[in-house]
DNA sequence: GTTGAAACGGCATGCGC
DNA sequence: GCGCATGCCGTTTCAAC
């Protein structure tokens, strides 16, 4: 699918806030609702919108914390990935997980409520899969932190 | 708040899927359309539900590179933080920016087409702030990338 | 092929119980 | 927390450029 200028401003405005009229949209980049509605079922069917979801606050949920594990293995065998994949996929506190560049390196990137849940989670990654190496760093401050895309 | 176990339900489907009737909402979780709508507008006053958003696909986008930056600096004046946090937020491609515990290490978290776009990311942010070491690691898979929060 | 105006109808919103 | 009433707004139709 090719995005013209108008897509991109209408995607800006949907990462930000879904919940706004399509009358309001449609002000905003200078088009009819339907118009708008039209070019949005596009970009849904053709999967540059993905979903449309909730942004829950971490803090207010009492998850204030959040780890970045570098993991290293020595396992080379092909199901370990599997079974790390896997692993962070079933637990719910890992919100990323990624293969890294340099032989073989993992990143995970966790919200936990503190640090006791933090030893948690971490002996709960041990016990599922074999990990020969891995440190914890740990978040003091988020200056940043978003889902939008540049256009 | 206080939270009781159907708002955990109700949170859980509205971080997967936003774009669901209240009915469906009320058949998963027991409940009216009603109270279902009270609950999340209750939800949305008390700023548990941050905002609701679309998630666009970032390879689709042409996004295909997400890179890890770590930061260090020699700068410990006032000022540095401060510019380095406008810095991240000024630029788009920078979707997470975090101080990390150990003396002063940050973060960042980025994405972009190429290692060639990388590279102006990255030309971009030295001179807009001082840095002493940055080092880039690149995702080579990426295993998992949610924004559910675990309820 | 893409747009805008207008009509339709579903569903979010608000009230009374 | 539920059922019912209201009306906004997403959805569809159709004509015009």
């Amino acid at each position: 699918m090719i995005l013209d200028d108008t897509d991109r401003r209408i995607l800006a405005v949907l990462q930000r806030d879904t919940s706004l009229p399509l009358d309001d949209i449609g002000a905003a980049v200078n088009l009819s609702r339907n118009a708008v509605w039209r070019r949005i079922r596009l970009l849904e069917e053709s999967g540059v919108i993905r979903a449309r979801v909730a942004l829950l606050d971490a803090e207010k949920l009492g998850l204030g914390l959040i780890v970045f594990l570098m993991v290293r293995t020595n396992d080379h065998r092909p199901g370990w990935l599997a079974r790390f994949a896997k692993a962070t996929r079933d637990m719910p506190e890992i919100l990323g997980a990624y293969r890294m560049t340099g032989d073989l390196d993992y990143l995970i990137r966790a919200r936990v409520a503190d640090v006791k849940a933090y030893d948690a989670l971490y002996q709960q990654l041990t016990r599922r899969v074999d990990l020969a190496d891995v440190s914890a760093s740990f978040v003091m401050e988020e200056l940043k932190d978003t889902t939008a895309l540049p256009l």
